[in-house]
DNA sequence: CCTCAGTTGAAAATGATTATCAATTTAACC
DNA sequence: GGTTAAATTGATAATCATTTTCAACTGAGG
């Protein structure tokens, strides 16, 4: 059974000597209870409902030590703001991104991480990550 | 055959309404002769070599028009710098890039690029750009 | 030449993110 | 519980890349 998101921050916070205080449990509870891929500032928005003296200082913070404890993943879509998503330990997913609305969808495919590595290995390189982003219009959209 | 680049731009500008000056001249030699992958910082001191007096400004907004003029491309590695690429018409390529050192490759996989379209296809997408970067270390940094 | 829309460079403005720092809080120890 | 040192916080200033402003200037057609 894999560990609770709670649970594993908790380890990391130890782990590392830090100190769980407050503000850090509503991060991440609002982390937690959130869509994918939110913006910085709506996560901002979203924990001041919970406690309006959080500074967006402690949110940029927070969110970082999230990304490194890895339970959740920055990710830029060129759109200028730092976006996080949930990480489900083992998993791995590319993202569909509709130029239009800006709606994300994930997705994985198996022949195409395999490709990925087989060309970096061809060229000496030993691939730590990768991005894969489809720019589109969704079938919504196209109507 | 196909045009040079300093004739398509030519085009673009005229077509746009806009005018042939001085300095886009010498930003756009700048660009021409320089390394792919040039942050507008590299090429705007590229093109203080050639004439001091041009600004900051003007490098940025005439690499935008390069790229509207589809002479170049902005691409995005991460590291909170704009960057941009030679665009060879009819050719597309993907990056590998060094997470220690910097360096970049280019290489093409049909197959990749096949997956892609019929992955968004799946969900409805049609696939305007893609963007696919793959982040590790070179084979000279590894030893 | 004239005219005028487009262009330029310097400087100010923006917007996201980070650094600073005094005040506060946590967690370990007595 | 009280003591303390180290970590944390929030407000604010600072960064940094990029964009905007705007007065002076220039290209191109008439
Ligand atoms: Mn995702
Ligand atoms: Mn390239
Ligand atoms: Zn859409
Ligand atoms: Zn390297």
């Amino acid at each position: 059974m894999k560990r609770s998101k709670k649970i594993l921050f908790q380890e990391f916070i130890a782990r590392k000597g830090l100190k769980s205080t407050r503000q850090r449990g509503t991060v991440l509870e609002s982390f937690l209870s959130s869509d994918n891929h939110m913006s910085t500032e709506d996560l901002y928005l979203k924990v001041r409902e919970k406690n309006p003296n959080i500074g967006y200082a402690t949110v940029y913070r927070t969110l970082k030590l999230f990304a490194e404890a890895g339970i959740a993943r920055e990710i830029h879509f060129g759109d200028g703001q730092t976006r996080y998503e949930h990480v489900a330990e083992g998993e791995h997913h590319d993202h569909l991104i509709c130029t239009r609305c800006g709606a994300v969808t994930e997705f994985e495919n198996e022949t195409i991480e395999r490709l990925q590595s087989e060309i970096a290995g061809q060229f000496g390189f030993v691939v730590e990550k990768h991005k894969l982003e489809l720019y589109g219009i969704c079938p919504k959209c196209r109507k």
